[in-house]
DNA sequence: CAAAGCCTGTGAAACCATTCACATCGGCCC
DNA sequence: GGGCCGATGTGAATGGTTTCACAGGCTTTG
């Protein structure tokens, strides 16, 4: 953020690739596409910037776009006629989101809502549909990014029926920490987030992760959970039913 | 097996796509890939049967193949340490399985067995990648298998976490029924197997399948439930909690 | 035709997660 | 700072599912 100020090359869209795409650049999805393909898909994109909690799309509706976040996370979720909810996914910066509505031209199967204040570049389908035809190495890139939605929601089912609470809750840990291993073992989560990943309540969901906070296994604080041993958790998990005693 | 044999044409692989592939040639994924694409596809295969009950694949293992069955159906399930074990979804006849480590070249994400005694033919992948390559159409079917099958799970993952015993077994009857539309509401299936598929025990299954039936929106035959008040069913899905009464 | 094996049906007891009802803590905004 | 709101922490009662223990029924196989 000090020194030089970033370089700005001719004119509109392709500015924001040199600012603010660069998070996106740099993800495994688009990092070994060519620049110029790079360039176009950023042709594409319309910037937008919303408020923590408003809505982006509804579970029913017409997809028509596919949407990436530059900054702050997205909320994947469902919710029952009852008020339950159930988080499927946080999407966070340098993501994309909504590409099963966009490539199938189907609804969208959930609803996704801004869970912080976000930046996004939305890109219509109308204009990426013939572009990913174009691009042969696009549309593998795409059946990638498939398989490994397929994988985490896989994973998902497995956890939810085979699991039960304590095997849940530390699957669901590592597989966050896994996520953010970049800012060390903590997670960014609400306690409540997270008994809505695993489908429980959030009072069970605090009393065992209070139990394994006296174990030394995580550190709890407001707003964020520190995983300690991951390795125990992981036995957990392979050890099938078992809260760990 | 009775009659005059049937009439195989010239030599080796072809002659299959003239018997026994035009099961997979009527199914939504080949039947608009034109003809000589698919005769190639057809001379890539490989032909087996298997015994009910007999391992196709393991969970973890290195995924070299794409499976198209022929006739039977095959078992795609997890199983946890402790000997429960899930079932993700039963692939039957012109359907086509094992297409993520296929296409992604990683590890199998579940287990595959016959579940009655099958015919399959076996695409290796090797062949198939460059064949994928130069077919744009072909690719496009697969995100479209892909999208579909995400639909698929993410709808498991909603069922499992939001709805209660009575809602999560009605809507896997609704999505089972769907699938078996052809055959009337008959599901050929047993309550083991559901049982695995929702993610509770038989014996709730069955009591919750007794209650049922005798208000008359199923009828429970050996080895088959029969669904005569779907409408039924989808209110008590669309309502939330609660058993119906 | 038996015997064996899987599928179904059912009740009672045990268990685990939910529900409900609070109390405390930490930030944020006026 | 004071007040408010969202997040966390806990206990007791409730209730739905599982577990366990059987008994039939239907099919397949020697």
């Amino acid at each position: 953020m000090t020194g030089a100020p970033p370089i700005e090359r001719t004119a509109g869209a392709l500015s924001f690739s040199n600012n603010k795409l660069s998070v996106l650049r740099k993800h495994p999805y688009f990092a070994d596409l060519e620049p110029e393909a790079f360039d176009q898909l950023c042709r594409y994109a319309k910037h937008t910037t919303l408020k923590r909690g408003t809505t982006i799309f509804s579970k029913g509706d017409p997809g028509t776009s596919l949407i990436a976040v530059i900054s702050g996370t997205v909320k994947i979720s469902i919710s029952s006629p009852d008020g339950r909810n159930a988080i499927l996914n946080l999407i966070e910066a340098g993501e994309i989101f909504g590409e099963i509505a966009l490539l199938d031209g189907l609804s969208r199967t959930a609803d996704a809502t801004a869970n912080t204040n976000c930046e996004l570049f939305v890109i219509d389908r109308r204009e990426f549909i013939p572009f990913v035809r174009s691009q042969p190495t696009l549309a593998m890139k795409f059946i990638e990014l498939l398989c490994a939605r397929l994988r985490w929601t896989s994973d998902q089912v497995e956890q939810v029926i085979l699991q039960d609470l304590p095997g849940r809750l530390a699957s669901a840990l590592l597989r966050l920490s896994d996520k953010h291993k970049p800012q060390g073992r903590t997670i960014s989560i609400t306690q409540q987030e997270i008994s809505e990943m695993v489908g429980m309540t959030r009072e069970s969901i605090n009393k065992q992760l209070r139990a394994w906070a006296t174990r030394g296994w995580v550190r709890l604080e407001h707003g964020a959970i520190v995983v300690l041993k991951p390795e125990s958790l992981q036995e957990l998990v392979d050890a099938g039913a078992d809260d760990g005693e």
